[in-house]
DNA sequence: AATGAATGAGGATTCATTCAT
DNA sequence: TATGAATGAATCCTCATTCAT
C-alpha cells in the first residue's frame, strides 16, 4: 500500500509535484481554509503525514505552488515578449498580459490569499527566497517590458508589473464572486458587477499603458518612486 | 451587569453601531480569522450571545462594518466632487482619490476580505442589500465623476470606481505585509515590495486617467463593456 | 441534550467537581497520557469544549485534582494530629501517616507526575497558586507535627513532610508497577520486587523518626537546611 | 553516507554504545517526551531506522540508558563499600550515597519515569533481564552494605538501596522542578521548595541510618518483610 | 433584550515505527 | 547492516453558534 518509494532526487522533485498538482486540482474548486491537508493526501495517494515531508506547513505547500504557478506565467510571458523586438502598442500587450492571467484562473485566486494567509504560516527563510524570486523576475520581465515599450523609463517595467499584480487580484474577486453573490447577479441593478476578468483587466491596461505613453517624465517618474 | 437593554428602536440602531465600532477598533490591529466574537462582544461591554441579536453571524457583522466604511467614503466622495464644477485634472482627482482611501485603512483591509471571506456565510437577502447598496453608490458616485470628467462616455465613472476598488485592495496587500515579510522588506533586492499605498495608488490612477484622456471612443467602450 | 446550564457560582464549582470527579474515575485504570479530554468530557457527560470552560488545559485540569487531593489529606492529618496531644511515638505516626496515604491510591499517583508533567503546560499564575497552597499546608501541618513531637526542632515538620513526599510517590512507582513487569513478579529472585506500599513507607518512617529522636541538633539543623 | 557497517558482534556492541551514549547527551537537556528518535539518531550519526536495529522501542532504548547508568553507579559504589572494613557511621555514608547519585543526575531522572514509562512498551524478556538484574546488583550491594553496618539484619541493606531508590527520586523531583516553576522558586513563602538534591538526601539518609541503628531486632525485621 | 454556559465539529501536526531498497 | 521515505494513529484546543433562563 502506498506510493513507491521516492529515494531519487529526481523522484523526490517529481512527488513533490504530484502533491502540488493534487493540491491545484482541489484548489479550483475549493477555498484555502476549506481544503485540508487530509484531503489533498488522500487526492495525492498518499498519507497525511508523507505530506509533511515536503511541506513543513500547508501554508508552505499553497505558496509553493504559488511560486509555480507565477514562475511558468513569468516564463511563458517572457517568451513572449522576447519574440519580437518591435515596439508594443496598448492595444497589443493589453491583451497579451490579460489572456496570460486569464489562462491561469488559480493564479489570481492565489495572489489574493498571498499575503493574507500564505506569507503566514512560513518559515524566515521560505520567506526570503519566496520573495528574492519574486522581486528576481519582476525586475527581469519589468526589463523586458521596457525593452518593447521604449518610452518607458527604467524601472517602470517592474513598476507596470506591480500595477498589473494589484488589478488582477482586485478584478479576480470581482470576477469570481462567492455562490451566493454569484445567484445574485442577474438581479436588476447589479449588472454592474457582472465582471469579466479578462476584459476588465485589458481594458484597464490599454489606459494604463495609454497613460503612460502621455506620460512625462517627471510623471513617470513620481510612478516609479511611488508604486 | 450587562448594559441597560434597548426597547426604542433607534436605542438598537446606537447598540449596533457600538459594536461596530468596537469591532472597528480591533480590526485595526487583528485579522478577520484572528479576531473572535469573544473578543468583539467583551471590548463592546457584551455578552457573545447579545452579538447575535444584532448580526446573524461574524461575516454579517463585519460586512456591516464594510458597508459603513464605504457608506462614509462615498459621502465623502461625493461631497468633494460636489464642491465644483470645472474640469478635474489626473494630478488633482488622483491625490483626492487615493488620500481618502488612505484616510481609511480599515476599507481596504475590507475590500481584500470582502469576496474571499465576507460574502460567504450570509444571508441571501444581506447579500443582496449589500450589493444594491453599492450598486447604487457606485453609479452615484460614477455620475460625479463623469461631471467632472466631460470626456467619459457614460458609465465610465462607476467603471472608473471598480477600477479604483481592484488597485485599492492590491495595492493595500503589497502595501501592508505579513509581520515575517515585513521584516524581510530591509534585505537587498526587496526594496521593490517597499509600497506606500497612497502613492502607488496616486501614481497609477495619474496614468490611468491620463490614458482615459486619451483613450477613443472605442476603447473606452470596450472598457465599459470590460469592467 | 446535555447537562443543564450551571449558572450560579456554586453550580459552576458543583460541575467543576463532577469534571475532576469523572476524571478520578478514569485516573484510576489508565496513565496521563493515555487518558484523553475526550474521554473525559465522555465520562463526564459533557462536550469536549466545556471541560475547557472550566480548565485551561489538560494540565491544568490534573493539577486540579492533585489540589483535591491534597487537601482533602492534609485535613485527614490535621485533624488526626490535632486530636491529642501528648508525644506520638515513631511507631504510632509511621503507620498513620502511611495508611492515610495508602488510603488515597491516587495521590501518590499523582505526585509522581506532579513534576514531570503537571507542572508543565501550565499558567504563571496557576503555578504559583498550586505552589502556595502546598507551601501553606505543608508548613502548617509541619508545625502540628512539631507540637506532637516536641523534640523536632522548628521547620523540622514541614521537612518530614517532604521527605514523606518524596518516600511516597519513590515507594508507589515500586509498588504499583506496570502490567508487564506486574507479570514478572512472580518470577525466581524477584521477590525483592513485591512490595507494598503501606508497609514499606510505614517501615522506613518509623527508621526516620527514630533517627529523628537520637538526632544531634546539629544534624537535624543540617536537614532542615538541606531538606 | 552513513557509518560503516558493524559486522563483528563487537562493532555492534560498540555502535549499541554510541547510540546511548548520544541518547545520553541529549536526555540532559531534554524530558523523554520531547526527545525524538529522529534526534537521537542524528545525534548519533545514524539513520532513524537504524535505531531500531539495536533497539525495539524508544522505551528499551533508554532502559538500556537506565541499565548502563545503573551498573556504573552500582560499580561505583560497591567499589568504595569493599574499600573498607570497619563500620560506617551515618555521617560516613549518607554523603557516600548522597554524593555517588548527585555525581549521576542521568539517574534520578531516569529512575523517575522508569515505571511510569520505561517499563511500559517493551517486551516481556527485556523486562525480566531488566529487572533480574536490578534484583542481582541490589542484593549484592545490600549484602556489602551489610557487612559495613554490621548491626543490619539479613537482607536489610537490599532494603536500604529500595529506600535510597525511593527517596533520589522523590527528592529529585523535588530539586529540578519545571522551568515554570523554577521562577517562581524565588517568591516569598516558596523557599521551603529551593531543595539541594544531594543535601536533602544526605540528611534523610543520616536519621534513616541513625534509626536503623536504634531499630530494635523486631523492627528491622517488619522493616524488611515491608519494604 | 441580555446573558453566558454548553455545544461539537473541525484540522493541523508530530512521531514512533515499518519496510522496500 | 543501513537507510530514510512512508505511514497513520492520535489528540489537544478553538470558536462560532445555540438556547435555556
Amino acid at each position: 500500500m502506498g506510493k513507491v518509494r521516492a529515494r531519487q532526487i529526481h523522484e523526490k522533485e517529481a512527488r513533490r509535484q504530484e502533491i502540488l498538482a493534487a493540491a491545484a486540482r482541489l484548489w479550483g474548486d475549493q477555498a484555502f481554509a476549506a481544503l485540508s491537508m487530509a484531503e489533498i493526501a488522500r487526492a495525492a495517494g498518499l498519507a497525511k503525514g508523507t505530506l509533511y515531508l515536503y511541506f513543513r506547513t500547508k501554508e508552505e505547500l499553497f505558496l509553493a505552488m504559488a511560486e509555480g504557478e507565477l514562475l511558468a506565467w513569468f516564463e511563458e510571458l517572457d517568451e513572449a515578449l522576447g519574440r519580437g523586438r518591435k515596439e508594443l502598442e496598448p492595444a497589443e500587450l493589453a491583451p497579451l498580459l490579460a489572456r496570460s492571467l486569464a489562462a491561469r484562473p488559480r493564479l489570481p485566486r492565489l495572489l489574493a490569499i498571498l499575503h493574507t494567509v500564505l506569507e503566514q504560516n512560513i518559515e524566515h527563510l521560505t520567506a526570503l527566497r519566496f520573495k528574492q524570486f519574486m522581486a528576481t523576475r519582476t525586475l527581469r520581465t519589468g526589463r523586458l517590458l521596457e525593452r518593447r515599450l521604449p518610452r518607458l523609463p527604467g524601472g517602470a517595467g517592474a513598476q507596470l508589473l506591480l500595477q498589473l499584480h494589484a488589478l488582477s487580484l482586485g478584478f479576480w474577486q470581482l470576477a469570481d464572486p462567492s455562490p451566493v453573490v454569484k445567484e445574485l447577479l442577474g438581479a436588476p441593478g447589479l449588472e454592474l458587477f457582472q465582471v469579466d476578468f479578462a476584459a476588465a483587466l485589458e481594458a484597464t491596461l490599454v489606459l494604463l499603458l495609454a497613460g503612460l505613453k502621455t506620460a512625462e517624465p517627471v510623471a513617470t517618474a513620481s510612478a516609479g518612486s511611488a508604486g
